[in-house]
DNA sequence: GGGTTTCCCATGGTATCCCATTGTATCCCG
DNA sequence: CGGGATACAATGGGATACCATGGGAAACCC
């Protein structure tokens, strides 16, 4: 149960897109009918996807270790308050997929991703991400010269 | 549980390639039907190849030392900070065995081989790696000249 | 009722399954 | 201990199943 693997997937003019086998594989047995998209909390043009359980229990965590224990309390009254796991699913929507695979992609969604014909996959080992391919192209570029960064840094001498 | 020695399989027209008896042993009883292969990290035309079991351990020791022990819901949420797992993740994919003991090799993986007709596996003790067999060789008249400068370098006495 | 969504069918390509072949270890047996 | 029998490893190839994708038609919805 880790997504893994970049695969770049056509949006056809429908709005369609397919979800790998490579990732619904990796959808809980007993809920492969429906996953979750978000809004990245941090990166502007970058949405998230998870499963069902997955994403509830991110929240759970969320509330658990930014609120203390009576935090789903206080956050079930208090308004005023500011909720993370809230917010973040006031920006998420459950989509179901189609017997095939597919998904129909919400416009909010095509929109920030700024998606034309082609949405890269990426997997993140607990979490996946749908990127424009583009910018996932600069994005790959940077993050590889920080995992060299990150290799060089650790201890254990330049042999 | 430790890979070794080095063999040169065939890559056939149909992409397959053969996991030698000698790796297969090495996978865990319970779950030889599949195993990771990614892209190394720091050597641009070199694929390695694990246990998803072992695959995944190396994830989590690198989280651990790279995030401390409260990073997880820090590296759940936050995408812009640099995640070295996920990162590994992205250039990773599970790839299934055949009951013969075959696999057929992701194109990507092909592509940065380079390779033709033929692939070196590795034998690196916890993990193996899939080299292109020209380029195999000259790494290993590289590393022949550092293992023989190590070992004389290693104190001890001259005996 | 026009545009959207869902379902179903079609298709090309790839991967998987299965069967076959060859060579090399290993085993058995007197 | 020799010799054949046997088992398994490595490889090739045909047939089938599944993946990714396009498109038509029915269902839906203010």
């Amino acid at each position: 149960m880790a997504f893994r693997s970049e695969i770049l997937i056509k949006l056809d003019k429908k709005g369609r897109v397919l979800l790998p086998a490579a990732f619904r594989d990796e959808l809980p047995a007993d809920d492969r009918g429906a996953f979750v998209l978000y809004h990245s909390p941090t990166i502007p043009g970058l949405v998230n996807g998870n499963s069902r359980a997955g994403f509830d229990a991110m929240l759970d965590r969320l509330r658990a270790e930014a609120l203390g224990p009576k935090g789903s309390l206080k956050v079930a009254l208090d308004d005023e308050a500011f909720d993370p796991a809230g917010y973040l699913s006031a920006g998420a929507r459950t989509v179901s997929l189609e017997p095939d695979g597919r998904f129909t992609m919400p416009a909010e969604f095509v929109q920030t991703l700024d998606a034309t014909d082609g949405v890269m996959l990426v997997g993140k080992v607990e979490k996946f991400q749908l990127w424009n391919p583009a910018r996932w192209q600069a994005r790959r570029d940077a993050e590889r010269e920080k995992m060299a960064a990150f290799v060089r840094g650790l201890s254990g001498g330049d042999a």
